[in-house]
RNA sequence: GCAACAGAUCGUUCUGUCGUCACAUUCAAUUGUGGAGGAAAGUCGGGACAACAAAGAGCACCAUGCUUCCUAACGGGAAGGGUUCUGGUUCAUUCCAGAAUACAGAAAGUGCCACAGAAAAGAACCGCCCUGCUGUGAUAGCAGGGUAAGGGUGAAAACGCGGUGUAAAAGACCACGCUCCUGCCGGGUGAUCGGUGGAAGGGGUAAACCUCAUGGGUUGAAAGACCAAGUAUACCAGCUGUUAAGGGUAGCUCGUCCAAUGCUGGAGGGUAGGUCGCUAAAGUUUGAUGGUGACAUCAAACGGAGAUAAAUGACAGAAAAUUACAGAAUCCCGCUUAUAGAUCUGUUGCUUUU
RNA sequence: GGCCCCGUAGCUUAACUGAAUAGAGCAUCUGACUACGGAUCAGAAGGUUGAGGGUUUGAAUCCCCCCGGGGUCA
């Protein structure tokens, strides 16, 4: 079970990503908000992540990198199940992940919601699939 | 000893698992080393560095404003002087200590000074005094003049206080004192201090306009250099054409540069990408020397963030312990602001002992 | 990374060339009118002028420094 987050699983493109919030389609999950799209180009990963946290929400730089890192690790640990569901498929996804709460929530609650929406990513996937 | 306040210094460490950025290593996997701060923050000053087919002169504009020094430079810092305030002390702003200080010029000029008050800056409303006229037993009334001693005001009332003087008064004159301009002597590099003489008498406000002195070219790493891909038509050179308007040069004037359009040739903008700029620095620590000090010189050692949607995290354990303010983006020097806890220093209060 | 602007009653704003009770409209409350409500009329309350310091006799206004909000530059 690979456990790492390198480059090539984060969403960089800047046309990939214009393309994510145009053409993308979007759910809400208590304090997160996400955008997703099955990639149209092929990426070098399964799956490629962006993680934003809004500075009208949090003024002080090093509060957006703690929540930032918290969401990370939290996709980083847990991610596995959504890349075996996409393989089975042969399909790449593209997602942003916006922090829409504000106030710093503890490693558990966001634990717990990365697990709750990757899940839900999955039964788009199978639905699709079906 | 405890508490509160203020200032200065330090401002978490180690182990394991998973992960991340840079560099080295390897064909690769891997492995190894290193990886945020005292403020990285605010962007308030000052520089380094870079560009500008010249960035020049005058005016305007902006900034600064006691002196000497430090510094690459500064609106920063050090030492000193003046002024004000506080505390103690003394016959006495006498002396000492601490704190604050945008601290050049109000005798170059202009403006403003609400309410109150006669009057707020070329003061006669009341009062006081003199003269003339009218009138009375007397007080008085009117007209002309002198006068800042007195008048409930106000933040501030025309140098202070005492005397001489006078019809009544007045720096009108005198002694003492204050302020200001200025000559001389002495101390100090100087601000300025002490002494002595001359001339003068002044309301406040320049963080109102202003005057004087000094400084300032403009724009900022989104600066800028290079590489590959690549095409509208900016740009350059030559020729043709126009002849004085116009445009650029931060605002105005001078000065200076450019020159419609067309043809020929060269060649490039936007956009997305890569490399450099990019970290060794007016660097840090220790010691010696010089200096009251900021700091300077010399010697030795250290000198391992460098990303580009952007790297330091998560979990568990241990150290008494759950932990402050807060995250590099070209780099420095300051200033300002934020800071749990620990240590030190000072002030105040309470308690105990002598 | 750089630059610029703005904070006044619950809301929208005056007063920004210093002058003492910071003015007005909407909203709120009370009373009148009405059988009741609306509209209308009369009255009242509501401001540490974002915070702190300074200049001045006197500061919303001038100066310094923080806090908050907004805009702009590829």
């Amino acid at each position: 079970m690979k456990q790492t987050f390198s480059k090539k699983e984060r969403l960089v493109r800047q046309r990939l990503i214009t393309g994510l919030f145009a053409d993308g389609s979007s759910f809400h999950c208590s304090p997160f908000r996400i955008t997703w799209q099955f990639s149209p180009f092929p990426i070098p990963a399964p799956v490629q992540i962006l993680i934003s946290v809004p500075k009208k929400n949090f003024h002080h730089a090093v509060h957006r990198n703690l929540i930032r890192r918290k969401i990370r690790e939290a996709y980083r640990l847990n991610k596995q199940q959504l890349h075996d569901s996409l393989l089975g498929n042969n399909r790449q996804l593209l997602f942003a992940v916006y922090y829409t709460s504000k106030e710093i929530l503890p490693f558990e609650i966001i634990q717990g919601k990365i697990i709750l929406l990757l899940q839900r990513l999955i039964e788009e996937n199978e639905k699709v699939t079906g």
